[in-house]
DNA sequence: AATATTAGCGGACTCGAGTCCGCTTGTCAA
DNA sequence: TTGACAAGCGGACTCGAGTCCGCTAATATT
């Protein structure tokens, strides 16, 4: 499987020279982001509350994160690089044990759920900045690596001979992805009320009805 | 299959008392607004140019049409209607054919797909517009008739015993549109440059897996 | 035809996102 | 240590969405 495993923002000592100011405004915009969205909620904190509660000017603020979702994103980070080496590891784990591509994609599925229903807030502020542009790539980086994920995954099951070997895999990865759009998903989970085992259930049973 | 037609505007000649200046300013603005989006194109073109484009107050064209998203639903109206009367006959005149439901499903997508195509620009905002308000429902209805649509198709293929029994209908019918929103549909078109064909052979692929 | 009622109108206003640019300060080289 | 200069900073500013409210004028009533 391709390993995507950019890291969004380099970490301990990286290259040189980041200004310890920039440095430490960083992570005091973070911390006070997480706090103001525990407390109202995401959606109801705007960045000019986010840059006033830092003690920072909004020019920071932007320069730290283009944009809300990026924030969003940054805030994600730690979870998401884990949610990721787990998942790499968990599958690494299920192929020595002989477990089929196939069953691992259920796996995956069904944990991608959960982990979209958990952030979905964030999820939904940081997809929706990420539609709206082409250019910045960094804000689309989580949803390719499941894109990648579940094409590696469908790709190798088909060498396995579970899938036939016409499929289109490079639609139905989408396909399948697109009701876990944080904005669609949702929408299942608030208005039509499905529950997240329903909704695991329903996408492995579309994924298992292309065998 | 449940008819959902509940028109967007009444037309002709209403319950009664629309005064007259209300009702040209409303053909106004919607010419205007067509025109503009012709010209510049719809993200190009902000409320306040199609105010005083059509010669009228920002708080006019509000009353027309709380937001943008409403106003791009209304400039779609009369082709949507026409989609959806020309559907409804189309699969009446299958059924009496004797056609199977499934097989009605799979032309209900196959003609989703291009209608969503030709309109995506229009839908994007729309259905941007009705993701972030609950309350308004009007907004919506496009997506209720078309879900309500599959759903009714998938119903009556179960009971012709098309489909299993045990199906999850009610997700499976969002499920399947889920790549049909606008936002979705037209990353797949332009970044990943899927075709029509490509995406509505995709659709049908995912569907008939359900059997 | 005169008047009351009330929908309709328009543009100034608020609110949030994101940009710009002149000032400040950390860093590196000499 | 010092000086140059790039990186960083902050807040005023622009831009678009959507709201508000006092004025206007269409319709209904007599």
């Amino acid at each position: 499987m391709t390993n995507n495993q950019l890291p969004l923002e380099p970490i301990g000592s990286p290259a040189k020279s980041v200004r310890r100011d920039a440095a430490e405004n960083r992570v005091l915009i973070l911390q006070t982001a997480e706090k103001l969205f525990e407390d109202h909620g995401v959606d109801a904190v705007n960045m000019a509350d986010i840059a006033q509660a830092a003690g920072v000017g909004k020019g920071t603020l932007y320069r730290r994160f283009s944009n809300k979702g990026e924030l969003c994103l940054a805030l994600m980070d730690s979870q998401m690089t884990e949610f990721q080496d787990g998942m790499l590891a968990r599958m690494q784990t299920l192929s020595e044990q002989g477990v089929s591509k196939l069953e691992q994609l259920d796996q995956f599925i069904d944990a991608l759920v959960h982990f979209t229903d958990i952030h979905s807030p964030l999820l939904c502020v940081a997809q929706r900045a990420g539609l709206l542009e082409g250019e910045n790539e960094a804000i689309q980086l989580p949803h390719f690596w499941q894109y990648m994920t579940v094409k590696g995954l469908m790709r190798s099951a088909q060498i396995d001979g579970e899938l036939a070997s016409n499929l289109d895999i490079d639609y139905f990865a989408d396909a399948i992805l697109s009701p876990l759009q944080a904005d669609i998903f949702r929408y299942q989970r608030q208005v039509r009320e499905f529950s997240l085992d329903r909704i695991s259930a329903g996408l492995r049973h579309l994924v298992s009805g292309l065998k």
